[in-house]
DNA sequence: TAATCGGCTGTAAGCACTTCCACATCAAAG
DNA sequence: CTTTGATGTGGAAGTGCTTACAGCCGATTA
């Protein structure tokens, strides 16, 4: 079941079945008949002959680590909609390993299987990003940044300093920070800018800057349950902590319910990312427009072709729920 | 850049480049001096062309509804680890909207773009499944089910029955129902099986079947909300609710937490699925291997091409946690 | 020395499309 | 009645790969 098939059955070339479906100059009572014919064989065209000739795909692939988590996942539905919208389908690349991820960055951009590549919260080193370009295919970096390419960000420093900021206005001080670090050879740099954003928050706020409150640990639960823990065991445990991720936050909390202590009341705590599970548990966080940084993504690599790589900055917004509360002062 | 390039710098002849990358009689020496181009010239084969040649594309297709739902990316999950130990890529066919629904059924198949497909909890019609079957493309079924193929379910009136049975161990007679319901035309087939399972347990157990105690609402958290709030309406509100799905289970929770009914004392709650959520908020719930479906749904997909369809029935599995308890009996 | 054989390689024919080019058709214009 | 131009159409080349087939070479065998 091929072209010849659709072009027999309706006695014209295999070029005009072509131009049905593709457009261009066809007699109406010609396309008719085509159609006719498609229709009764059901004849779909072979989608690897079409990318053969066409010189695309139609597919775009999204490069992600770890994509069940929410942060991801999020991400993942807004560049679902934004390419179904136009038409294309998506495949899927996830990064586990430092080695899949190296793969990936080596052979993906050549082998011409998708028309675009978008990569979350993945940075390619000067050497790949070369490679990269140089292979001609578009890519646009979601919570990521390279110079070579477009990359969607979220204000990180401003966020990380507006949830400090809260902190401090609520009369805190001593303001423990849960981390995320550096996974294998992943290159996030969200940390670091994050890192900034509490410090200079606590430096405007005329706080020492005391590098002892920082615990650096995995983007998960489990990580932020190893940071909530160590800042606990503190002679002197941080009366606010800031995690640099809501599920990082939720280990924290779950820590405290453990431990016995009250949050809002014994401990303030804020996350980042504003995941659907922050809200199911009244988390207070830095919101980032997780979705929508997927579909403005997809917007960049179809329709931003031979523009020149530019970084677009998303906001950050503080979300008020029941993990915060002013300092309770029993004594000063 | 395509195979032709490389011959050249190889100073051989195409034919024998695509021994090197597919294997065959290749003597060592030539085979190195390929290899030494192929790195030199950074040449990776395009893979339009070369899934047009060999009649694959190393591609799987997973169509799943509401991909971002805990269920489906813990299937996924599953999709995704043995798609990539076997060499495969994932593309994602989202389907939202009936329309979507038929127009993947309708042209999915025949395009060959995937050599095979994994459909999650959506069921082909008669005639779809014979134009499928007839398309020659190997189709495995998850969460779902269709003479035609070969299906991986978990034993839903069995997993249903056990939960309700639970319950009545308890001592609870009175006990709801909030079951999934039929969203478009998507024909999810559990719904009646869970039914069936409510029903069996409560005359086991000599309790009369009381279609009224049964809401019917969307597999959500929104679903499953209306449904507590249905129930609790009720002059003689239930001691016990059971879901259809831990997301319907915690929407019932989430009511319950708004009308100040303690759970598990007033009321208790079991789900089914045993989503990461359910351990988080310590939801009694009946747990499917869902993250295993995905991947025994791969390997059938790969495996067993010309096996006749088979049906595999993966086990539910009661896991107790905080949301049920005995019920106190202030007055019989 | 000639026949045979296995390892290795080049050639060319697919694979199923798109698209360029040339040519045909037909109406309006000259 | 011829020219022009727009509209339609068929044929063929091109897309980058795989693989069947035939042929070559050197070593083994008769």
């Amino acid at each position: 079941m091929n072209i010849y098939d659709v072009a027999r059955e309706a006695t014209v070339s295999i070029g005009t079945v072509s131009r049905v479906l593709n457009g261009g100059y066809v007699k109406q009572a010609t396309r008719e008949r085509v159609l006719t014919a498609i229709h009764k064989l059901d004849y779909v065209p072979n989608s690897g002959a079409r990318s053969l000739g066409l010189g695309r795909t139609g597919v775009l692939g999204i490069m992600v680590p770890f994509f069940t988590r929410p942060f991801f996942i999020e991400v993942l539905r807004g560049v679902e909609m934004a390419a179904a919208k136009a038409g294309h389908e998506i495949v899927l690349y996830n990064v586990e390993t430092d080695q899949q991820r190296d793969n990936y960055f080596k052979r993906l951009p050549m082998r011409k299987r998708v028309d675009g590549l978008l990569i979350v919260s993945l940075r390619p080193d000067d050497q790949e990003a070369t490679r990269i370009r140089e292979a001609g295919l578009p890519v646009v970096l979601v919570d990521a940044y390279h110079p070579y390419f477009t990359s969607i960000v979220v204000e990180n420093t401003g966020g990380a300093r507006m949830a400090v900021e809260h902190l401090i206005s609520l009369g805190h001080r001593r303001i423990g920070f849960v981390n995320g670090m550096v996974e294998g050879a992943f290159h996030f740099n969200q940390a670091d800018d994050r890192l900034n954003g509490y410090r200079e928050a606590l430096i405007a706020g005329g706080i020492d800057f005391d590098p002892t409150l920082i615990y650096v640990s995995e983007w998960s639960r489990a990580g932020g349950m190893k940071g909530g823990d160590a800042l606990l065991r503190r002679d002197d445990p941080p009366t606010a902590i800031f995690a640099a991720s809501d599920l990082q936050a939720l280990g924290v909390l779950e820590v405290m319910r453990q431990h016995e202590r009250n949050v809002p009341h014994d401990v303030s705590i804020i996350g980042f990312d504003n995941i659907e599970l922050a809200e199911l548990l009244n988390l207070t966080t830095i919101a980032q427009p997780m979705c929508e940084m997927g579909v403005i993504g997809v917007e960049q690599l179809l329709h931003s072709k031979d523009e020149p790589p530019r970084t677009i900055q998303v906001e950050a917004k503080l979300v008020q729920r029941q993990t915060t509360q002013r300092l309770f002062m029993g004594v000063t």
